[in-house]
DNA sequence: ATGTTATATAACAGACTATTTATATAATAG
DNA sequence: CTATTATATAAATAGTCTGTTATATAACAT
C-alpha cells in the first residue's frame, strides 16, 4: 500500500474525517475525540490507527493519554497528487477557452 | 454515501488514480483506458463506474465507444475539504513560530 | 442477416473493513 | 496494594470491494 492508498482511504471514511476536523481545532485526547461519536471507544481506536497509519495524525504518550494532533506533513502527498489533476483539469480549460475564442472570432 | 466519501474512496485505489492519470492526457474509450492494465475489462469497466459515480470522470456515447474524460468540476469538493485541513495545519505552524520566536526573544 | 468489436451486467469467490463485546495493559489516585 | 481511568488488542460477525468468468447488448462491417 502506498502512502496515497492510505491516506485517501483514511479520508474516506465520514467518522475519520469528522476526527481530522475535530483536530484541526487542536489537540485532543482519544477519549475526548471519542465523545461526540455514537460508537464505542475500540472503534474510536481503531479509526485512530488508521489515520496514523496513512500519516495523518500523530501521537504522544502523556501519562495514560495519548493526545492526537494533525500531522505537519499530512496532506501534502494528496497536495501533490491532486496538483497533476487540477493541472490536467485548467489545461482542458484553457483549451475549451481556445475553442470558444475561435468561435468568438469567427462570428 | 456524500460526494467526498466516494471522491476519497474513488481516489484510494491505485488502479483509479492510475486512470485518472492516463485521462489527465486526454479522452480515451474502455478499451484504450484498459490496455495497459494486466486486469479484464469487466474490472476497467467497474472501476470507470465507481469514478463515474464519485464525480471525478464523464462519458460520453460516440457509437459503441464509450469515452471517458476527467470531470471538470473533479476534485473541487475534495479541495475545499483539504483546505480546512490545510488552514489548520498552518495555524498549527504559525503558533509553533510564535512560540520559537518567544524562545529567541528570551535568549 | 452474420460475425465482430466495444462495453455492460450478473453471479460468485476471496480479501478487506467497521463494529461490537470482552479483555488486557498501564498509569494514577486513594 | 487496589480500584479506577485511559487506551489497546482480540475474536467474532456483518457488510463491502475487487476481481474473475460467463453472458448480454448494441453498433458496425460485410
Amino acid at each position: 500500500m502506498t502512502n496515497l492508498d492510505a491516506a485517501f482511504s483514511a479520508m474516506a471514511d465520514p467518522t475519520r474525517r469528522a476526527i481530522l476536523a475535530r483536530l484541526a481545532l487542536g489537540e485532543a485526547t482519544v477519549m475526548e475525540i471519542a465523545k461526540p461519536f455514537e460508537m464505542t471507544q475500540p472503534a474510536i481506536s481503531r479509526h485512530l490507527k488508521v489515520l496514523e497509519g496513512a500519516g495523518l495524525i500523530v501521537r504522544r504518550a502523556e501519562g495514560t493519554r495519548r493526545p492526537c494532533r494533525l500531522a505537519p506533513e499530512a496532506i501534502s502527498e494528496i497536495d501533490r497528487w491532486l496538483d497533476m489533476l487540477r493541472r490536467a483539469l485548467s489545461r482542458n480549460y484553457d483549451r475549451l477557452d481556445d475553442v470558444l475564442a475561435g468561435m468568438e472570432a469567427k462570428k
